[in-house]
RNA sequence: GCGGGUGUAGCUCAAUGGUAGAGCUCCAGCUUCCCAAGCUGGUCACGUGGGUUCGAUUCCCAUCACCCGCUCCA
């Protein structure tokens, strides 16, 4: 019987093979912080890849777009980040538990038969009901609480050398807001008519309170996100068709349907931008866990930037002269999730008689590596192998293996997900073919060395 | 941030108040060649910083990191 992955498994392996090391490790670390070594970054390039094809090239509507990370501290205040990401913590000084103090009086309103909503509350709105009502811990029932502690999960930074707050900016912790205040350069640019989805891969930070779960939650993380940008109205049309289109590109990279799962939120659940969201949700080995969440984000942000700047963000139709704010559909997803589903479904241990091993069953267009050329005799066959590895590179990532038996280098390849094996052995010189082993069905075939590169792309495809 | 646990080669584990061994891995040579062969040799570690001590990997303190429980939502 196969073991179960575990987290502790994975990340082990990732470090051996060069996937993901720790961060800063020669000095001990730094927390979730993670380091995408040479297989990684090959394999991290290729999810992004792979999306933006689906999303961008393969597009009759959608653009993309690479906006600037730092940004005007206006865009914060529009977006109400500055305003809502943040979250007022308080701690039961009793029994240790932390608990955020607004849906400490929800509940607490809750269980008096009370539908109160604190959400919006100040902290000292929210301290004075908590005294006055002396509202217990729900833990342990004695009411004796810190005062409220906001987080806010924005990093801060400054411009310029001096440290004066005026200059103080954040670093972004959503993507999605380069593409909101570029809309109006973009549509005048691509003279594009809606709907129209506009693309960008990039980095966003968040001081995360309890990150973790290796690289699933991390202060410092990559998204790829969409803004479907459409009519008011057409927007649950649109929110379930590229709820679909998410689906679908998953399972065509490999994510086995018993491993995903869509769960729609409730009312209550709904972030402040958002009118609908679905969560696709991804059995790790932890649980399950959020992968990909797509929200109808209605004009809240388009309104919130025309409010905000005093810049129209209305959409004028060429054709009927209609105005109108678009609706914004959004499905975004982290890359780093997103690699580590991949890596979880790909994950296969094999018993064998007297020992195991382990099979990363990657679709080949997200392993790091297409192919490894393998002589299997290295002084006789390695310059050939060579030539053969020096041809196919010039088009894809291949690795090149000499050491070792041949079936151990069939493991090690095994083991980084590298889809074929192509081994140069006696009948090359002769036949001008070479053996081609796959690693999800362990079959052979010979193929001509001519052949290769069409032989490689057609595994390719998704 | 709070409570509990952990910290010795890449991995799994030893030993020791007098600066550390093994197996696997890795590298080299010989040999073999289509699914982890063999032989020989070799590289690599006491998380970090203090303190106690003639001397600390070992004892003490701090710190950092990791794992498990309370929060988040890509």
């Amino acid at each position: 019987m196969p073991e179960k992955l575990t987290m502790d498994k994975l990340s082990a392996l990732c470090k051996v093979r060069g996937y993901i090391f720790p961060g800063s490790e020669i000095y001990g670390g730094l927390a979730n912080t993670w380091d995408y070594g040479p297989l990684g970054v090959e394999f991290k390039n290729n999810i992004k890849k792979a999306w933006w094809k689906k999303f961008v090239q393969e597009s009759r509507t959608n653009v993309g777009l690479d906006s600037s990370i730092l940004m005007n501290r206006q865009v914060w205040v529009a977006s109400g980040h500055v305003g809502n990401f943040n979250d007022p913590l308080m701690d039961c000084r009793a029994c240790k538990a932390r608990f955020r103090a607004d849906q400490l009086i929800e509940d607490y309103a809750a269980r008096k038969g009370e539908a109160l909503r604190a959400d919006g509350w100040s902290n000292e709105e929210l301290e004075s009901y908590i005294e006055r009502e002396g509202v217990p811990c729900p833990v342990c029932g004695k009411h004796d609480f810190t005062g409220i502690r906001k987080f806010n999960m924005m990093f801060r930074t400054h411009q310029g050398v001096t440290d004066d707050s005026a200059a103080e900016i954040y670093l972004r912790p959503e993507t999605a807001q380069g593409i909101f205040v570029n809309f109006k350069n973009i549509v005048r640019s691509t003279r594009r008519k809606l709907p129209m989805g506009v693309c960008q891969v990039g980095k966003s930070f968040r001081n995360e309170i309890t990150p973790g779960n290796f690289i699933f939650r991390t202060r410092e993380f990559e998204q790829m996100e969409m803004e479907f940008f459409c009519r008011p109205g057409e927007d649950l049309e649109w929110f379930s068709y590229w709820r679909g289109f998410c689906r679908d590109w998953l399972l065509s990279l490999g994510i086995r349907e018993e491993n995903l799962r869509l769960r729609d939120h409730k009312p209550e659940e709904l972030s402040h931008y958002s009118k609908a969201t679905t969560d696709f949700e991804f059995l790790f080995p932890f649980g399950w866990g959020e992968l990909w969440g797509i929200a109808d984000r209605t004009d809240f942000d388009l309104k919130a930037h025309e409010a905000t700047s005093g810049e129209s963000m209305e959409y004028i139709d060429p054709i009927t002269n209609e105005r109108f704010v678009p609706y914004v559909v959004e499905p975004s997803v982290g890359v780093e999730r997103a690699a580590l589903a991949f890596l979880c479904n790909a994950y296969e241990e094999q018993e064998l008689e007297n020992d195991s091993r382990v099979v990363l069953h990657l679709h080949p267009a997200l392993a790091p590596y297409k192919a490894a050329v393998l002589p299997l005799q290295k002084n006789k066959l390695g310059e050939k192998a060579q030539s053969v590895y020096e041809e196919l590179s010039r088009f894809f990532m291949v690795d090149y293996d000499e050491t070792g038996s041949i079936g151990k280098r069939y493991r090690r390849q095994d083991e980084i997900g590298t889809p074929l094996c192509i081994t140069v052995d006696f009948e090359t010189e002769e036949t001008g073919s070479v053996t081609v082993r796959d690693r999800d069905s362990m079959q052979q075939e010979r193929v001509q060395i001519g052949a290769l590169r069409d032989y490689i792309e057609d595994k390719l495809r998704f």
